[in-house]
RNA sequence: GGUGAGGUUCCCGAGCGGCCAAAGGGAUCAGACUGUAAAUCUGACGGCUCUGCCUUCGAAGGUUCGAAUCCUUCCCUCACCA
C-alpha cells in the first residue's frame, strides 16, 4: 500500500486541495513540505505529535520534511478555533518556547543533510517591513474572502483585532517564502488551519504563477467531539516533567471505548492488518486494546524504557501486582513534619493531590483516599515519620496513585 | 469620536441594598455500578486554625448601620453610526 491510501486508511487526511496531484508527489517522494508549529507553549503537545507522526511517515516515504517553527508567528497569535484572543507573548518566552520545541522535536525527526531541516519564521517575518509588504502581498488578499474564512467568521461575534487578522497573511507568506527559497511545494497542519494554508497557495498562485499543494490533517477527536490529549489540568504533554510518563500511559490506557481503535489507527506506525484484526473486539477485550494503545505511544513518545516502567507501575496498581518502583513520587523533607507526623490533608497537598485542605478534607470525607490500600477514616489521620520512610501508596479515587517517601 | 448594551466564582449564565460565597446549567472531583470504558444515579464544588472567620462579583474611590446590587471616575468588550 502506497503512503497515500495508508493515511487515508488511518483517517488522517481531512481535506486536500489537489488529491490527485498530491497522491502522485506524496506516493513518488517528491514532495518537500512543512508544518508550522507556533510556540505556544513550553512542550509540545499530543496534536504536535500526530503532527510529527505524519512527518516521519511522509520523510519514511522519501518525501523531504521541514519543520517551521513560528517564532514569528508566535508575535501574532493565530486566532483560529479560539473563541478569543491568545495572550500575547514576550519575546523572551517565544524564544524559550521555541527552544523547547526544537529539543523535543529532535527526538523524533531526523535533521540533517538530506534529511529533515528546520526554520525559524522569524528570520524572515521579523525583519518585514510593514509597508513593503502592504504593496507585496496586500493586493492578492480579498478582505472579502478572508472574512468568510471559517476562522474569522466565528470570531466575528466575540471580535477579531487587527493584529490577528494578520496571522493568515504571514502564514501565507512563510508558505511563499519556503516555497521560492526551499522548494517547498505542499503544506501540511491540523484541519483548523485549513483557510490559512489556502492563503498560502492562493498567494504563491497569484504571485509566481505556480501551484502549491495544502492538506490537512483530521483533528483527534473523541467520540463526543472533544479534542482529545486534554485533561482537566490542560495538555497532555510529551515533556516528562510536565506530564510524567506514566501519566501519559493512563491517559491512553484510559480512553473510552469508541476511540481506542480510531487512536491506534491514527497514532501509531502499528500496520493496518494488525489493528483491522482488533476491530473486531468487543467489550472488556477492547481493553487490550487499550493496553497496546498506551504501550506503542509512551515507547513512541518516552522510549521503550520508560514504556515498560509505566506499563508495569500501571499493572501494579489495576491488576494487583507489587511493584511500585514507577509510580510517580513526591519526595518529602524532614521540615514538612511537625513533631515527627504530618497529616494526611498536608500530605496530599505535599504531593499535589489535592489543591487546597478543603479540597483534601472534601476527598477524605467522601471516602476517595486511601493509604497503603487502607480507606483513610477521617481528616485527623496522621502519617507517622516512620511510615513516611518506608513509602506510603496514596492513593486518590480509584485512578490516581502516588507515592510518599521521606528523604 | 457619538449612541446603546455589557463586564458575576473554571466556562455559560441568574442575581430584589440586607435572607449572597452568590440560582441554574456545563466542566471537574469523589462515591455507587462497571471492564482502569461509556451511560446512569448520589454527593461535593472560593480559602482557612471550619457550627465560626477571611477573601471574591472589571479597577479605584464614595453613599449607607449594611453594596455584586446605588453614585463618581477609570479600564475593557460588543453592536450601530462616523
Amino acid at each position: 500500500m502506497k503512503i497515500y491510501d495508508e493515511l487515508v486508511a488511518r483517517g488522517l487526511i481531512a481535506q486536500v486541495t489537489d488529491e490527485a496531484e498530491i497522491k502522485e508527489l506524496v506516493n513518488e517522494g517528491k514532495a518537500t513540505f512543512y508544518i508550522g508549529f507556533d510556540p505556544t507553549a513550553d512542550s509540545l503537545h499530543v496534536g504536535h505529535f500526530m503532527a510529527l507522526c505524519l512527518m516521519k511517515r511522509l520523510q519514511m516515504a522519501g518525501n523531504k520534511p521541514v519543520v517551521l517553527v513560528g517564532g514569528g508567528t508566535g508575535y501574532i497569535g493565530d486566532p483560529s478555533g479560539r473563541s478569543d484572543m491568545r495572550s500575547m507573548m514576550t519575546p523572551e518566552i517565544i524564544q524559550h518556547n521555541c527552544d523547547c520545541f526544537k529539543a523535543q522535536m529532535e527526538k523524533f525527526i531526523e535533521f540533517g543533510e538530506d534529511k529533515a531541516i528546520m526554520v525559524n519564521n522569524a528570520d524572515w517575518l521579523l525583519k518585514l517591513n510593514y509597508v513593503d509588504v502592504l504593496r507585496e502581498v496586500g493586493p492578492h488578499f480579498s478582505v472579502n474572502n478572508m472574512l468568510r474564512a471559517e476562522c474569522y467568521k466565528q470570531r466575528m461575534e466575540k471580535g477579531l483585532s487587527f493584529l490577528e487578522f494578520n496571522y493568515m497573511i504571514m502564514q501565507s507568506y512563510d508558505f511563499y517564502h519556503l516555497f521560492q527559497n526551499y522548494g517547498c511545494n505542499m503544506q501540511f497542519g491540523g484541519d483548523d488551519q485549513w483557510s490559512n494554508m489556502l492563503g498560502g497557495t492562493e498567494l504563491i498562485r497569484r504571485k509566481l504563477g505556480k501551484d502549491a499543494y495544502a492538506m490537512t490533517i483530521t483533528l483527534l477527536m473523541n467520540s463526543e467531539g472533544k479534542k482529545m490529549g486534554k485533561t482537566a489540568n490542560g495538555a497532555v504533554w510529551l515533556d516528562p516533567n510536565k506530564t510524567s510518563p506514566f501519566e501519559f500511559f493512563q491517559y491512553w490506557r484510559n480512553v473510552g471505548d469508541a476511540d481506542v481503535l480510531k487512536c491506534i489507527r491514527m497514532l501509531t506506525f502499528l500496520p493496518l492488518e494488525e489493528i483491522e484484526k482488533m476491530d473486531s473486539w468487543e467489550g472488556a477485550k477492547l481493553n487490550e486494546a487499550k493496553e497496546i494503545l498506551a504501550m506503542e505511544l509512551t515507547s513512541l513518545v518516552h522510549g521503550v524504557e520508560e514504556a515498560k516502567k509505566a506499563q508495569q507501575a500501571s499493572h501494579a496498581l489495576f491488576a494487583g501486582g507489587t511493584d511500585d518502583e514507577n509510580m510517580p513520587t513526591t519526595e518529602l523533607k524532614e521540615e514538612t513534619l511537625t513533631d515527627g507526623v504530618i497529616s494526611v490533608l498536608d500530605l496530599l497537598l505535599a504531593c499535589g493531590l489535592a489543591a487546597s485542605k478543603n479540597e483534601g478534607r472534601r476527598l477524605v470525607t467522601q471516602g476517595g483516599v486511601f493509604l497503603d490500600d487502607k480507606k483513610v477514616e477521617g481528616i485527623e489521620r496522621m502519617v507517622s515519620k516512620e511510615e513516611l520512610k518506608a513509602g506510603v501508596k496514596i492513593k486518590k479515587g480509584k485512578k490516581k496513585f502516588h507515592k510518599a517517601i521521606l528523604k
